[in-house]
DNA sequence: TTACTTGCAAACGGTTTGCATCGAG
DNA sequence: CTCGATGCAAACCGTTTGCAAGTAA
């Protein structure tokens, strides 16, 4: 039972990498590995689901996109501006914009729940959903069964 | 393009139904449909597995149960203490165990951060996620790699 | 009897993996 | 040349659905 240690693989430059992230730049909202490889397709960029699942975790995971599960239990996927510190996003249900948010109080109302009920290594996850402006203006101004919601 | 009503079904009982919230109120923790239809095999009571997640999303209608999605998007259910009011919970990592936490703060927060990014109809998620105290007690005496967490 | 409940198996939808091939360094 | 990146298809896994049989009221 000897533990082997597996050096991480050295990540060589790959165009779709990049091609990935530049959808989640450019969409400034949360998108589903399915959503963006559609987007590539119609940008007639060839690539297959595998590698856009495959590229989105390891950008995830150099801290380059945020990843939050929907309420229905879709993995989205973002870009991350704030590597380094955590922070949570309002997104819209209609259009999936999402914006970062600072909110320091939860980080101490996690510790402090967190030692009440004597819980050690206290992560938390806080996102919130609502309608954005702009599609809460069309949505007014449209017949609503026509906006399907993308976040339930 | 008609809008047609359909009246709700009238629920009748169902020895399934009760045998499943008996479950959830037994173990005091966030349970996997799949989970709960391993305990009541295990207690052999013959059931399907359609009938568990279609009684499980009967009793989160009818406010007897919690439903949340885990960090790998699995969906969770335990009993519902406060059917009314809405509430979070702190969870341990390693046994499922949840406890129910009432955080107001986080509806005022939430309700600030709406209205400063213009944001209408807004809800929010928000758990924790630990490990316990006897998890911890348990984890500190013994081999760590036969400790596997239920959630990620 | 009516019409809700159940179990089974098939279908579904998102995600992961095995494998042969491609291509960066 | 090496070994990571890629595409494809198959496998996986949790969940939903169609349908025929069971059962509460």
């Amino acid at each position: 039972m000897k533990r082997i240690k597996i050096a991480a693989p050295v990540k060589r430059n790959s165009t779709r990498r990049d091609k990935i992230h530049q959808v989640l730049t450019e969409k400034r909202s949360f998108l589903s590995s399915q959503e963006i490889h559609k987007v590539l397709i119609r940008q007639g960029i060839s690539i297959g689901i595998a590698t856009v699942y495959r590229q989105l975790e390891s950008l995830v995971q150099q801290g380059r996109a945020d990843t939050i599960i929907s309420p229905k239990g879709e993995r989205l996927y973002s870009n991350c501006s704030q590597a380094e510190t955590h922070h949570h996003h309002i997104i819209c249900r209609i259009c999936g914009a999402a914006e970062e948010l600072d909110i320091p109080e939860v980080e101490k109302l996690s510790k402090i729940f967190a030692q009440h009920h004597k819980y050690t290594d206290v992560s938390h996850s806080l996102e919130l959903f609502g309608v954005c402006f702009s599609c809460a203006s069309i949505q007014s101004s449209s017949i609503k069964s026509k906006r399907k919601p993308k976040l339930s």
